[in-house]
DNA sequence: CTTAATTGATAAAACGTTTTATCAATTAAG
DNA sequence: CTTAATTGATAAAACGTTTTATCAATTAAG
């Protein structure tokens, strides 16, 4: 037995009022009597009446549901994100649709293009290079957009992220601190704002020490090599530079892998190699003998994405497209960086 | 400069014709002259048209718009299907919205509701005990569901999961294969099908192996304890065993809590305590020296569940109520499960 | 007592589609 | 040549809301 669902107009014929009426009452608008207004809030009550999302997003052209864009709804990061997201956007009574991007040009442009067809009302993305005329647009057609763990230089569009640059700045600084001078830094061939951030905190850590900065301890691992070679990529990598005493991994996903490069060659951490991962993950808190980590506020960076995006679907007069924050990362110590053992031969 | 999207009566304006002519071409319905359908085509693609679909779901009652409730969006087992349920679904023109229970009844009903009230075409559901009738009434309003990674034993709802009976049984048979007699299995104390199901699987294994089964040998971790105390309860249970020389743990979960309390313990893998873990996970393959795991078939139960409801969506008449897959597990052998080593004291 | 303002309620239009029923023009059948 | 069938096109209704304009009844003001 299938009910149909109880719409407006059955509640005015039960009530013997209009439907105007009845939506004036259901949405506290216009003047209705104290009288007709509780009959009619007492049947939609009974009646288990729900607006039907469908008519009210024709009619008001606001559909109640947030887009959410990201790399990978499967990784760890993200997956964290979007409950977040999740929970804050269903008590304000927003669902959320998603799509991945895979970090492919072509997926961003379809996923934008899929949840422009659903209507959605705002927009959180996670940036792909490529796809700044595509967001801009969105926002120039006043839709709220917030982009999170990246942005685009040069483009006035809403963002919160990590502080790359100083976390990494901080971090790499810790490791100088702690006696290590030839700092390995291990990113993504890619041209992504923050991976860049990152690996300009490397640097002028290493300034800031008087260490001059060599070309060969800088390895960028391709995007899109499989798990296997890039394992190989870093070994070799590490295997080249016997001087280096320590080795930053500028993403999650390359410091598990780099941890895999550094078991296959049997390499001692920290003894041999003191190792810090950008990213915190489950794997560096068991891993013996624990990963030193830059872990990423995600909880902050859902939390006010989504809250700014909010901010902007109820308010679209306010100019929020100022809003960037960068909101800074934990450094979180464990076993894998020491205070470095002197060398034998002391100078 | 916000422009409008542009609708079939524009379309109609600027072809000189009417909206039912250009609907009709758009949708290949009635029969219209191929001049005017190929110039209404024509406009329709240079003025880049897409359906409003508000106006299309108020009018048609189909949104497009598939719901996935699963239990923590962050999770890796979920992370891995959402993103194949995603993929598929995008590829039939579907969105997906989705919510998460986090096992917990309560929310599972607010996540229905929510689903619900957008008005989806179709649910995948992870169920959470109690849920049974909410779920059940759906069904019964003609709402295309299908169940993942868990049923409702009684229920004809069709579901689509691993075989927790076989795969756990055949994981304690290689287990008992290797020589170990005294196997622990840590469970969760919830009373979720599945879990039965691994439960019972362990239990014939040894019946069929002529091993007596030992009350001291289960533990049931309490459901929403914390790590600390979870990581303790699982020493304790180690320490009250002396004799066991194997040890299961019935979902990811509890796997890398009991590699804690392992690691807390300085017990040996495999040479005082060999390991099975259900569920794979990239933390399995990298602590040393690897964990062997019942690794479920994301890649199936995902791609199964979104097929089946999609099948479900297409053609209503079809009885698809009967269907209830279960899918073979793969044993992935690691370091955790080598031949035991025979006792110094030889019987 | 007359006129103006307020209160309480509703009719009707609109959002953008799909679909049924209708109809004129053309073609086929007898 | 007359009647029936087919072809090609459209008007109008409907999905379930929101919102504007309108209006009668009541109350307030002068």
């Amino acid at each position: 037995m299938i009910k149909r669902k109880i719409s407006i107009k059955d509640i005015a014929k039960l009530t013997n009022t209009s439907i105007t009426t009845v939506s004036f009452v259901l949405n506290g608008k216009g003047r209705i009597s104290k009288e007709i207004s509780e009959k009619i809030l007492a049947v939609a009550l009974s009646q288990g009446y729900e607006p039907n999302r469908m008519a009210v997003g024709l009619r008001t052209g606001v559909s109640k549901v947030i887009g959410l864009i990201v790399e990978t709804i499967g990784g760890p990061f993200f997956g964290a994100m979007a409950k977040i997201i999740e929970e804050v956007a269903e008590k304000a009574g927003y669902g959320v649709i998603y799509c991945s991007t895979n970090n492919n040009v072509q997926k961003g442009r379809d996923a934008i293009k899929m949840l422009k067809q659903q209507l959605v009302d705002g927009y959180i993305i996670t940036p792909v290079k490529g796809l700044e005329e595509d967001i801009q647009s969105l926002v120039e057609n006043g839709k709220p957009v917030v982009l999170i763990d990246g942005y685009f230089p040069g483009y006035d569009i809403p963002h919160v992220l990590v502080d790359n640059y100083n976390s990494t700045y901080k971090a790499i600084n810790f490791l100088i601190g702690l006696g290590y001078q030839n700092i390995g830094f291990v990113t993504a061939d890619s041209d992504l704002a923050q991976l860049h951030d990152r690996l300009q905190g490397y640097k002028d850590a290493l300034k800031f020490n008087d260490i001059k900065e060599k070309k060969k301890l800088v390895y960028k691992s391709p995007f899109d090599s499989e798990n296997t070679k890039a394992i190989e990529a870093i070994k070799n990598f590490i295997k080249k530079n016997e001087e280096m005493d320590a080795i930053f991994f500028s993403t999650n996903y390359l410091g598990i892998t780099g941890l895999q490069s550094i078991n296959q060659l049997k390499i001692d951490i920290p003894a041999d190699l003191a190792m810090i991962s950008f990213d915190d993950n489950e794997i560096f808190t068991l891993y013996p003998p624990g990963i030193t980590t830059v872990k990423q506020p995600t909880f902050e960076i859902a939390k006010s994405a989504i809250d700014v995006l909010l901010a902007q679907m109820r308010n679209d007069k306010y100019d929020i497209s100022k809003i960037k924050l960068c909101i800074p990362a934990q450094l979180v110590e464990r076993g894998s960086t020491t205070q470095k053992k002197q060398s034998l031969i002391t100078a």
